[in-house]
RNA sequence: GUCCCCAUCGUCUAGAGGCCUAGGACACCACCCUUUCAAGGUGGAGACACGGGUUCGAAACCCGUUGGGGAUACCA
């Protein structure tokens, strides 16, 4: 049996980056297997879905590289389905009308929380009375009639065997008094439609599928594996929400995380293959499976996500990484000439090992993106203010002219020279120069940013900084 | 309250009863490299929640305690 795996996100926000994870596990789960990866969006609740969450959710699916197969459904175009399956149920004996009023819910509740536990909240009073009592003017919802003795237990293909007495459940809605399904009708019907075959989740999900479980056979159909995956929380071990900053998939986007390192990260949340912490997307098909998937809790740390990213920005091919600098750069309302823009792809090896997100890395790149003059800040112009460094800048000057090739390591040889020939130390010679040709005192070796400026640019940056 | 789940360095984790003097990664500290800043290299500090069992032997298995989390909707 050829697996399908699905990830259905309810479209009330932006992707969170919980359910991100768990889109991953499936994703690949189902390339593991070669299977197919279903995404469905669970807008049931017409009045919190919005088609922005909707957009939201895709667009970050999409940056994440989670492909799904086929196109994407929506639960709510199944209405009518899932209204017939319970209108079924009910006819079968296996679901009823029930007629009882907010009020009458209201007390229930109250009555099983006083009596300390150990009974259900509805108390079933509509499972076994004859339709003829229902009341006129009120419009019943569905139940669907739990077993009320023995016990049920759940393989969890993560959780391992988990097992729940029966009469802590209770005859939950399958169906609303307006006719819409309930979720707990809508994903049975949609799993067993779409031919789900393992469905992996959150764990607050666990508690629901002893419930489903119950649906599927009272519809008398196969059930699909389960796999309830920890949640991720907060720095403090709490559940993730506002205060721990940044929710959505779309705020790392953002920040200019890498999808990559975004993924990888993920992934190394509560799943885990030995000691590998730098798992590419094609290893991690691989390797994925749901044995290796942890049982606890993992929090979310921020500055594992950027030593990350780092490494992928390392990594990754200059050429790409130069265009997302270059998105920056417009957003900057940079124009950037295509000189520079062979300099940005040059220099990138050494700009990425300086980076810990994209826009850093945009920051760092600034000093290849402008031609000559460039803008100086305050500890270059320092250092360009002494006498004695504009000296050294200019004599330097007159030595690279004379240069024969303009390599990394004969420039580094010639400012060697020169400041040995000085009595000089090399660095207040580099100094000078970095201020000059970078503008800033920080930057990647001044050797390597000469040879990436290239002769007429390092040499018209000089020119300018020693008058 | 009740039900369910979980528990190894600060964090993510390795660990399938002897390979554990508990390993790796991030963060932290020191040193090295060095023209600045990073990166990189080397080293350091740092954990089996607690109490009982089981066993010749438990981080691993069982029970309890404590702590954390989740679920208890005509939300998903």
């Amino acid at each position: 049996m050829s697996v399908v795996t699905r990830f259905a996100p309810s479209p009330t926000g932006f992707l969170h980056i919980g359910g991100a994870r768990t889109a991953l596990f499936n994703y690949l789960f189902a390339k593991h297997h070669g299977g197919k990866f279903l995404l469905r969006v669970e807008d049931t609740d017409r009045k919190r879905s919005t088609d922005e969450a909707i957009q939201a959710i895709l667009h970050s699916m999409r940056w994440l590289a989670l492909d799904w197969d086929g196109a994407e459904t929506y639960q709510s175009q199944s209405a009518a389905r899932h209204r017939e399956v319970a209108e079924n149920l009910v006819a079968d004996g296996k679901a009823y009308n029930c007629y009882c009023t907010p009020e009458e819910l209201a007390e229930m509740r109250e009555n099983a929380k006083n009596s300390g536990g150990g009974t259900r909240v509805y108390d079933g009073r509509w499972r076994d009375r004859d339709p003829s009592e229902a009341p006129a003017g009120i419009e019943p919802v569905i139940r669907i009639k739990m077993p009320h003795e023995g016990e049920t237990t759940i393989a969890d293909l993560v959780q391992g065997n988990v097992t729940k007495a029966n009469d802590t459940l209770d005859d939950f809605i399958i169906l609303r008094s307006d006719g819409t399904p309930t979720y707990m009708l809508a994903v049975v019907v949609d799993d067993h439609d779409m031919g789900v075959t393992h469905a992996i989740r959150g764990d607050d999900h666990l508690n629901n599928a002893f419930r489903q479980l119950h649906v599927f056979e009272a519809c008398g159909w196969d059930v699909p594996e389960f796999a309830h995956i920890p949640l991720i929380h907060g720095s403090d071990g709490a559940k993730l929400s506002k205060r721990h900053g940044a929710l959505g998939v779309e705020a790392y986007e953002e920040m200019g995380i890498l999808p990559e390192a975004m993924c990888n990260y993920l992934l190394r949340l509560g799943w885990s293959h030995g000691d590998d912490e730098t798992i590419s997307r094609e290893q991690a098909i691989e390797w994925f499976d749901l044995d290796s998937v942890g049982r606890s809790p993992a929090r979310f740390d921020m500055d594992k996500l950027l030593n990350l990213n780092a490494q992928y920005m390392k990594t990754t091919d200059p050429a790409r990484m130069a265009a997302g600098v270059l998105v920056d750069a417009d957003a900057a309302g940079i124009t950037v000439s295509p000189d520079a823009e062979k300099r940005l792809v040059a220099g990138m090896p050494g700009l990425a090992s300086r980076a810990k997100n994209t826009h850093e890395l945009f920051d760092l790149s600034r000093l290849y993106l402008v031609d000559a003059p460039i803008e100086m800040n305050e500890k270059a112009r320092d250092n360009l203010a002494d006498p004695e460094a504009r000296q050294s800048l200019n004599e330097l000057a007159e030595l690279l002219k004379k240069a024969t090739s303009w390599g990394e390591d004969e420039l580094d040889g010639i400012a060697r020279e020169y400041a040995e020939s000085k009595g000089l130390k090399l660095g207040k010679v580099a100094q000078p120069l970095r201020s000059a040709l970078t503008g800033s005192n920080v930057s990647p070796s001044i050797f390597e940013v000469m040879a990436v400026l290239g002769r007429d640019e390092t040499l018209a940056r000089l020119e300018i900084a020693a008058d």
